[in-house]
DNA sequence: TAGGCCATCTGGTCCT
DNA sequence: AGGACCAGATGGCCTA
């Protein structure tokens, strides 16, 4: 499904003005170090920090106060704050506008019909991966048949996706349905001529 | 209307 | 201290 085939979209209203911090209070400082983080975020989480022996905790806790430096007034850590987190906003705005200019840059080089609606991020990284391999493949037979050497008999990890399956492994854990295997797609199979690479020449539905 | 996709905001963590 | 990165939450838009 692809819910935005014109890429048309409504700009959004910002909350800053309407609501700053919903729940940004002073409380926030002193939860930092024993907040334990949601069960999918492990990275950096410091175990000890429940006990209280969290080695840094404590400095962190006093940098985020201001350290040694003069006692600010609430207003002015209010201002502070909010405007810290705007730029931040800004910033982390900016670094998903990144992504996604390299994600249609990765659409761009993806052989797609031209009447084909735009990927979706998940559908594009999908799709890449398994262009990726399947260029691979045939680049390897490609390779066997130059020196005329008959093709070895594929091993399963040969002939399917890294991980020994006839799918791409990306597909498997997806709702996509599976990459096509080599057998499937004979024109894989076959020694192919460089135009059979240009984009345009295999539809993403074949790698997806 | 439900579900998928997306943009944005947000707070936590790590790094410089 | 501030920036980068990450993941959860939220709300809007669109399609079946």
């Amino acid at each position: 499904m692809a819910p935005h085939p014109s890429g048309a979209r409504a700009v959004q209203v910002t909350h800053e003005t309407e609501q700053p911090f919903p729940g940004a209070s002073d409380d926030e400082v002193t939860c930092v170090a024993s907040a334990p983080p949601s069960p999918t975020r492990v990275r950096g989480y410091c175990a000890e920090a429940e006990g209280g022996n969290c080695r840094g905790a404590a400095r962190k806790l006093r940098a985020r106060r201001g350290g040694r430096s003069r006692p600010k007034s609430e207003l002015a850590l209010s201002k502070q704050r909010r405007s810290r987190r705007k730029k931040a906003n800004d910033r982390e705005r900016n670094r998903m506008h990144n992504l996604n200019s390299a994600l249609d840059a990765l659409r761009g080089v993806l052989p797609t019909f031209p009447d084909d609606a735009k990927l979706t991020k998940i559908e594009t990284l999908r799709f890449a991966h398994n262009y990726i391999w399947a260029l691979t493949q045939t680049l390897r037979i490609a390779d066997h048949s130059l020196y005329g050497l008959e093709p070895p008999a594929p091993a399963c990890e040969e002939l399917g996706s890294p991980d020994g399956s006839l799918y791409s492994p990306v597909s498997q854990a997806g709702s996509l349905s599976p990459a096509t295997s080599l057998e499937e797609c004979p024109g894989l199979l076959a020694p192919v001529s460089p135009a059979c690479l240009r984009p345009g020449a295999l539809a993403f539905s074949d790698f997806l």
